[in-house]
DNA sequence: CTGAAAGCGCTAACAC
DNA sequence: GTGTTAGCGCTTTCAG
């Protein structure tokens, strides 16, 4: 325990920087500043262990009685260095437990060397895999990544650029809250330069690059392949009007069945806000129609399975009485009975080209960069729920 | 396009910070610094708008006709500053567009305000949810959290701890990979002062607190729940040996079956390294014996849910000819058919404990610190997998 | 209540 | 090849 020399008081102590090796201490009671006397050890062992000088260039130098810009260059991989000087800083390096300070070293050099990535949510399939594929191709790089959570609220989204901002990222990958309407928050990054690049949920606002699935595509193959498994009364569980990828669904579905010469009726096309319970409420409503629809495609798998599981609860049989597909892959749609017939989408790609699209915006910063809009390919999974 | 004013090259240059509030440019080819001159607009609009001088407390001081220090301390809530004055630099602040630059903040602070998380794997229920916990409490409290996945691997979990403390973390919550067997990475925390929370997969070989579910417990609950369901040849799929959580889940698993006064058989035990080939292995292994168990406790779900597929395509019948139970309660086990009888844990709870018990520890320094060593609840779910 | 000055740890001209 | 010096943006004494 250390008291304050002053009030003799234990709680009010705060640790308050460092001075020539030591630490200083604060007594918030007294407004006091102190270190420790050497042959006082009123310092717990525990504390004293804890928070010792970590060393500096300076301390390296010290050491060897050279410069701090010898050491700094000896261990990069600077142009002139003596090598047996640039061995003997490594070897004490070594031996002082040195680790460099990134948040020196970034401010000096005004680079962070670091990429952040907003996600709506974490507990999915969809972005952690992003995720991997974006950490890896950075990584690669020699970029540092801080992902960031949004929950699906607009609120922690602006919480998540500032911190972003302050942190001083040199550019962000971006899939937006299924509430984001405003963008202002985001003009943000523009206005600080900071480059971003949306993946999956993007933002037509914005003139930044855009990395998608095609997935109009990919409800079109999805539609069709309910209309040739013989379902006639094909219905659409659809995502929030704010996604670009709601829409674009939207219209792979409407377009198929035009395509084939049915109907588009609007009682058959609903739209769920992507939560459990929006789900579960867009499923009720359609298999409650009078004229109940003898198949549905969902905008994502985790919208297909509630479906699924409200049809089996309500004993409609699938995929005899009703045909579903899903989209996305999810993993749990090939474990829940029936199988769940699917759109494949390259997940980790995505993750890898966006990230690689905004590296590539970052390093030619010379060169007129287009803002690009990639489209990756979907593939249809044919399992059980839409075969009969 | 930005050409290097002595070789008129293009693809070399690089930025290189700025002077004056003017972009200072590099070229690589012919080692040469420069900027450029007003009247030569050889900078596209594109490059111009990104990487703008982002004001600084000094700019505002400038504008303002005041101290630096004055503006920072209007910034924070300091204790003594003209109301005016503060009203003006806040209006200021905003009118410039001004965000705090983070890294120049800590440095000076010796504090970064940030907490690192090391997770072995994204893509899965558990982990996220603990983050989700966890993020909850930091920010709480006013800390940023960085989230480094160790993807399973020592290596990347080496990799994760070094730009932690580089980065200057003041506290991180771990959960080792499953193929962690050495230590000195973690030790690094220990000798640079930085406090550990290890979670879930804890390491008993470093003096930190831990938290984890009562493990024993709920394999105890488990095994006794399929003997009370009469099945008579109980199995065990357990986990790596290096992670506790393995050995406390067997242990729970073996004294419920002596409690009840069945032998523990040495050929129903089988390891997984909790990959998803791995569980498979073991599944077939289990399920191919000359006398196959009719019944099996897997040390999680995904476990579990890989043995429920092998048995369903060796026809075997789930709970008649199989009973299965599982731990961790994953979403899926509720989806799959037929459901699977797992051991609950509060997961997103492990997360708020875990941060929370890092945080105190980073607060009362001063305060004798006993290693704690938190249990947390299990329940179990019964479900249909268990039940005939 | 405010300003001047020192310095957190590091890099990178510039000189020698 | 190496040392000197000047900051990066910010906080925090200390002295008014």
């Amino acid at each position: 325990m250390i008291r304050c020399p002053k009030c003799s008081q234990v709680h009010a102590i705060n640790r308050s920087g460092m001075v020539r090796g030591k630490q200083r201490y604060y007594c918030k009671e007294c407004n006091v500043y102190f270190t420790l006397s050497e042959n006082v050890p009123v310092v717990t062992e525990e504390a004293a262990v804890r928070k010792k000088h970590m060393t500096t260039i300076a301390d390296i130098a010290q050491a060897l009685n050279i410069s701090k810009s010898t050491v700094s260059r000896a261990l990069h991989e600077h142009s002139d260095i003596n090598p047996a000087t640039k061995k003997a800083v490594m070897e004490m390096a070594q031996q002082l437990d040195y680790t460099p300070n990134l948040l020196a070293q970034s401010l000096v050099r005004s680079r962070s060397n670091t990429i952040g990535i907003i996600v709506p949510e974490l507990v999915t399939y969809f972005f952690p895999t992003v995720i991997i594929g974006a950490t890896e191709v950075a990584t690669e790089a020699g970029y540092n990544v801080v992902i960031c959570q949004s929950q699906e609220s607009l609120k922690s989204e602006i919480a998540n650029v500032n911190v972003l901002l302050a942190s001083r990222v040199e550019g962000v990958l971006v899939s937006m809250t299924r509430e984001t309407g405003t963008f202002d928050h985001f003009r943000s990054f523009e206005r600080h330069g900071v480059p971003m690049v949306f993946y999956n949920r993007v933002c037509d606002e914005l003139n930044s690059p855009k990395v998608l699935v095609n997935d109009y595509e990919g409800a079109f193959k999805a539609t069709e392949h309910l209309i040739k498994n013989g379902y006639k009364r094909i219905a659409h569980i659809g995502g929030p009007s704010n996604l670009r990828l709601s829409f674009n669904r939207l219209n792979g579905y409407t377009d198929a069945l035009k395509r084939y010469g049915f109907p588009v009726k609007d009682e058959l096309i609903v739209k769920s806000d992507l939560s459990r319970q929006g789900s579960v409420r867009c499923a009720k409503r359609l298999l409650g129609l009078p004229e109940p629809p003898d198949a549905v495609f969902c905008v994502n798998d985790p919208t297909a399975i509630q479906l699924m599981l409200v049809a089996k609860s309500m004993g409609i049989s699938i995929p005899g009485a009703l045909g579903v597909v899903g989209f996305s892959n999810d993993p749990i749609a090939a474990v829940i009975e029936p199988s769940l017939t699917t759109i494949e989408q390259p997940v980790a790609e995505m993750g890898r080209v966006a990230m690689q699209l905004l590296i590539d915006t970052l390093k030619d910063e010379h060169v007129e960069s287009n803002p690009a809009f990639i489209s990756l390919g979907t593939k249809l999974i044919k399992r059980g729920s839409s075969q009969r």
